[in-house]
This record gives C-alpha cells, sequence and structure tokens, in this order.
DNA sequence: GAAATCTGCTTAATCGTTTAACCAGACGAT
DNA sequence: ATCGTCTGGTTAAACGATTAAGCAGATTTC
C-alpha cells in the first residue's frame, strides 16, 4: 500500500477530478489553455483540499526559490527592526520570503553570511554594508542600501539633503553656534548628513564636528562628551546625526543641568524608538523606510525577472558586479520637529569669553 | 545539444569520477558504503568544483527546507535585534536558515505571518508572541518564547527572579519608596517583572505601580508621566521594567531638575543600546539571549528530527498543540550596575505625608 | 473540400537529491 | 563444497512542480 503522503498536491487535485496534474497546474497558474468551467472546477477544489503549492518542488523545477537574502550589518543598529519590518512587507506583497542573515562583526563574517544565502539559493539580496565596505561579486542580483553618495548604491534615503533640513532648521530657529555630533567617519550615510549640515550654516557660524569614536578612544566606551563644556563656550544646538548620540547629548547635557530646549537645542536622526517619549522629545528626521524597501525590492523583482533561468557561472563583469539600480535612488527624509529643539537663547549670540576646560 | 546547467550537481561529480550518483552522495553524506580512498577521491572533486548542495532537490527528496521560520510580534520592540541575532547564529550553527515573518500590528497579522512561513515549507519556527497571544495549533514544532510564567512556554529569561534581583539591588542601597514602571497588564513578561520587584521590598517599604499605557489613554502618547511628582512625594526609585521606561523615567526627572542617581535611582531591563550611553548609564538587567535562542532551537531541530518523514495531516493534539518543551526553560538575567542607581538620599526615610496620588 | 488554425487537454521529460533494493565478488564458517 | 555474510558499489524510483510537445476534434480559410 503506498503511503499516503501530507499534503495536497497536484495530482490529488487532478486524481479527485480525473484531470491530468498539467491542467491542473496550468489552471491554477493560468499559463496554459483550460476551458473557464474547468479552471473554476479546479481552483474551488484546490481551495476545498486546502492546496499549497511546495516551494520545494517549484523551486527545483524553476530554479527561483522565491526567496529574497537581508544581510544587515551592525545589528546592534537600532535602524534595523524598521528596515527588516520594511523589506519584509514589500518582499511578501510580492510573493517572496525573507532570509536573514547577520553580519555580526567584521567584513570576513559580512561574506559569511552571503555566502550561507547563497547556499540557501535565494533568488537575490538586499544588503546594507557595513560602513565602509565594498560588496564583492555575487551570483545572484543584489541591492544594496547605502548612501546615494557610495558608488553602487541602489537606493538608499537623501541624507544630504535631511542633513540640510536639520541645519536649515536650526538657522531658522536663530542658532548660531552648532555642535555636530557624529560616531564613525568612515560612514557614509554620516558624512552625508554632516555634510548636509554644515551646508545649511552660514558663513558667519561657527560649527564643530565631534566624533564619538575618536573621543572614546581615550575616554573609554560610553564615557562623556564633554557637550556641557561646549555649551559654556556658547554653543547652542547639538545636532546628532543619529538618534543614539542625540540621545546621549540630551542625557548628557541635562545631567549638567542645562535645560533642552531652553539652553541648548538638540536634534537627531532616524526618529528611532525612544525619540517621542523621552523629555523632551526629540527633533529628527524620518527615513521613508517603506519607499526603500519597495524600490530596493522591486528593482530586485525585475533584475531576477530578467534572468535567464540558466545563469552562467561568471557573471558579465558590469560596473558593481550584480548590483541593480533603481530609477529612483533617493528618497527624501521627513523633518519632525518636537521638543527639543528650540530658538537659540537670546542674548548669547556673544561668545562666552574663553574658559577651556583642559 | 543538452544546454548546460549553472552549478556542479552530484551527477557532474559523478560523471567525472565514472561513478554513480548514488555513490557521490553517498560518499558525501557519509551514509552509505563507500570505500575511505573513493569518498576522499570525491570528497576533494567536489571541493575542487565548487559543489553546493541544491537545496531545492534535498527540500523536494527529503521534505525538509532546512529553514525555521521566526515571527516577532511588535516590531518596535528594540529587543528584536539580539533575538533575531541570537536565532539566526544558533540555527545557522546547525545549518538552518532563518526566515523572518513579521507580525506587525495585531494578531490576525501574526496568523497571517505564520501561514506564510508555512507556506514557505519551514520546518519549525520560533515564535515571540505579541502580549497576550495563544499560539494556535500549527503544523509544524514551534518554540514559544515568552515568560515561564506563560502556559506552554518553551524557554524565556527568569523574569521573575530578575525582577527580584532588581528590588535586591534598591532595598540593599536603602531605598523605600519604589515607583515600578511598566506598559502593559497585557505581557506576561512585564507582569513577572513587576511581580518580582516587589517580592524583594521588606512589608514596611511603599510601592507602587505605574502602567505607561494607562496613563497615555488621557495624556496622549509620549506624555509625561509625573515623575517628578512622585520623587517629592518621596518617592527615591524608579524601577522600569524595560530601557525604554526607564529610559523616559531618566528624561523626565532630569527635565525637572532631580538629580539622577543623587536625588533618584532609575532602574531599567533589557541592557538596550543605549543603556550604556546615557547619562547616567543605566543599571539595568541583560538576558542571556544566546543562551535562549541555542535552547529554544535544539529543542526545536529535536522536535523536528522525531518527527516521520510523512506528517499526519491531524497533530495528535497534545496539550499546546506542537509547542515543544526544553529541559531548561528558565535562563537566569543579569544585574549590570551602572550609574543610574545609587544609595536612596538620607534623611528621607521619613514618609512624606499622606498625600497619595489616586 | 482540403488545408490550416484553434481549442482543450494529455504525455512525458526534467530539475537535483536521497534511499531502498539489488548485485557481483571476496571471504569465513560449517 | 555450500551457505551465509560482508564490501563496495549500481539501478531505479521517488519527491512536486513546470512546460515543451503532441494530439484529437472543431472551426475557419480560400
Amino acid at each position: 500500500m503506498a503511503l499516503a503522503r501530507s499534503g495536497p498536491n497536484l495530482s490529488r487535485i487532478a486524481n479527485s477530478l480525473g484531470v491530468s496534474v498539467a491542467t491542473v497546474s496550468n489552471a491554477l497558474s493560468g499559463k496554459g489553455r483550460v476551458s473557464a468551467e474547468l479552471a473554476e472546477k479546479i481552483r474551488s477544489r484546490a481551495a476545498e483540499l486546502g492546496y499549497v503549492p511546495s516551494q520545494a518542488g517549484r523551486a527545483l523545477r524553476t530554479g527561483r526559490s522565491g526567496v529574497l537574502g537581508l544581510v544587515l550589518p551592525d545589528i546592534a543598529n537600532p535602524l534595523f527592526p524598521n528596515i527588516a519590518q520594511a523589506i519584509e512587507f514589500a518582499a511578501s506583497a510580492a510573493g517572496y520570503g525573507v532570509l536573514i542573515a547577520d553580519s555580526r562583526g567584521d567584513t570576513a563574517m559580512q561574506m559569511e553570511a552571503i555566502n550561507r544565502l547563497i547556499e540557501r539559493d535565494v533568488d537575490g539580496m538586499v544588503i546594507v554594508p557595513r560602513r565602509g565596505t565594498r560588496i564583492a561579486d555575487i551570483g545572484c542580483p543584489v541591492a544594496v542600501i547605502d548612501s546615494p553618495s557610495t558608488p553602487g548604491n541602489t537606493v538608499a534615503a537623501d541624507h544630504w539633503h535631511a542633513g540640510r533640513q536639520i541645519g536649515d532648521h536650526l538657522v531658522a530657529l536663530g542658532h548660531e553656534r552648532v555642535v555636530i555630533l557624529a560616531n564613525n567617519p568612515d560612514s557614509n550615510v554620516q558624512n552625508d548628513r554632516v555634510g548636509g549640515i554644515r551646508s545649511a550654516l552660514t558663513p558667519h557660524m561657527k560649527a564643530e564636528v565631534i566624533w564619538a569614536e575618536k573621543v572614546e578612544l581615550n575616554g573609554g566606551r560610553g564615557c562623556t562628551l564633554g557637550l556641557a563644556e561646549k555649551a559654556r563656550q556658547g554653543f547652542t544646538a547639538f545636532a546628532a546625526v543619529s538618534d543614539l548620540q542625540a540621545l546621549r547629548a540630551l542625557t548628557e547635557l541635562q545631567q549638567a543641568g542645562i535645560g533642552v530646549p531652553d539652553c541648548a537645542s538638540v536634534t537627531g536622526f532616524d526618529d528611532l524608538i525612544w525619540s517621542p517619549v523621552v523629555t523632551p522629545a526629540l527633533t529628527t528626521m524620518r527615513m521613508d523606510t517603506t519607499a526603500i524597501a519597495e524600490i530596493a525590492v522591486s528593482a530586485l523583482l525585475d533584475a531576477i525577472a530578467e534572468r535567464p533561468m540558466v545563469l552562467s557561472a561568471r557573471p558579465a563583469a558590469k560596473t558593481y558586479g550584480n548590483v541593480v539600480s533603481a530609477p529612483t535612488s533617493k528618497v527624501p527624509m521627513q523633518l519632525i520637529i518636537r521638543q527639543s529643539s528650540g530658538r537659540a537663547p537670546s542674548g548669547n549670540t556673544n561668545l562666552a569669553e574663553g574658559e577651556h576646560a583642559k
């Protein structure tokens, strides 16, 4: 006695209706020639039996797995949930699954993660690269989400212009001395944001960039950034290039008794989870992750569709490997004004006399 | 002319050595009977050709996809990166891939997410349920990570005892009036934590629980929680059951000019990304996500291994569907003492005269 | 009215892997 | 000498889907 397999499959439907599997397949996919009545009968029977196509069978035959890979860089990055959610949403709307691979730590791990995905036959992948990383040639289409200024980038938020918006906002509030707070100069994203902010400042204003990772080299991880001192020197705006740094600035200033936004304004980037609930709530820039994900995924899907069923082992060497490009590669960010930014304190335009600590 | 397929497969290796595919398969899997020399020769040829087994072919034959699903609840939950990373690590160490499904929002979506995973033939899944959700019967093994007190839980951090540790810590520091800050009473995790904290307090001490979500019903999302008022009433410790609430407390107190930890101590939970870098750095409890993930994944893998190749459509109705259980279901959390908690301000032991807010 | 076209379906091959079943030869035991 | 066992392989049949090719009958075309 032949053992009964688990789920209903094409041949079960076919048998139960006395037709061939090919007809059932055609009816359900709408590809072959099947009469309207029969097609309808097949569809309803399929639904009735709870038919779910076997991805394995389909993948084997078509050479497509129906799965996209998602490679995330710094897992610590709290932006991860947003991106992952957006990508998963866009992918599943298109009938694709999302396999995650986390390149914990160094670049070597990133390559390993990519290989794991390839071994699982992903049809394409979305990579949010570790800062400063170049994506090597990969055997499948790749969408890169980094920064518009990065060569080989597929789509990203317009970080530069977002910086510009923050800068404009601070200028409009009358700030004249601003500290720009970033983490690491190797990040294209951060550089773009810093550049954007700077571009908004008028010549007579004063700006200073603090790279947190450098400060921590001496002070140790999580050390204070000396912002209170900056405030005493007459800086009234602290524009962080990420909400994490903004939070750091906010608490450091508050701890030192410097009121925000009365004595100093603080702004962030990315509208992370805590931004609306801290006191005062953070003024920040929000990425349109939904749009970015949709663009990335659809560019990827286009590339996948164009692929010949049998892929040549050696992809023709294009400019950036298999990185796909999208019609729109810059997505604007949105300024969210909350309570952490306010008018520059009046009478503060005169520079504080040179009492620098250390 | 037969068109050349892309990757090297078993038959290519077989042909190139003049043996049968079955032998190659046996040699590589180590299952059948193959002489040592031939096996070695096959392995080296496979490596030489860069052979990667086709998951699709294998999945079709074995009925196992080699993929686990991961269902995450509140995407907003910043714990997500940690868990996802840990699960992905444990799974990939065992040769499994991880497919994510995000149950954005309501319970209905959670069910949809689960269905998407099933359609992709996952061999099992890890579910971090939305608070208060019961997992319905599913056609594959399921590991649930929620709270030890939840019926049908597979493995979780020992939230209650973690609360206890925080409570002990505050008692040791001499605090006598503590505000416990939570978000939603429907969450088992939060309830456990609150219970643990309470259990540490001696009878003559005073504790009050604030449920943020309730307060926000009136005040609006992100409104102030009235903690400064509590501090004035004589409360010296603010124990939040999540770092997000702790952060909220910290900034709210600082903004009101109440020094932390000099005038009030603040503690959190989960050691999230910002905890070490805010000023003062947060005292908090850290989950051993690595251990939890390993336990969840290995329990899942055991259940998968025990499964008959052909699964019966109707799983025998066990107590909690297909939820697997693990030998260890409670993983201890670790107290991380930082600067946000300190000795209770002296001279404050006398109760502020009986002005209780509602 | 014979040839071409269309319609609706079936047959059969194929994707790459695993695995039960079989088989020829060598060897040891009775 | 004969039977059983072991060794090192081979053959062939799946798994479930897709799709090119074929085929009978009806319809159109000139």
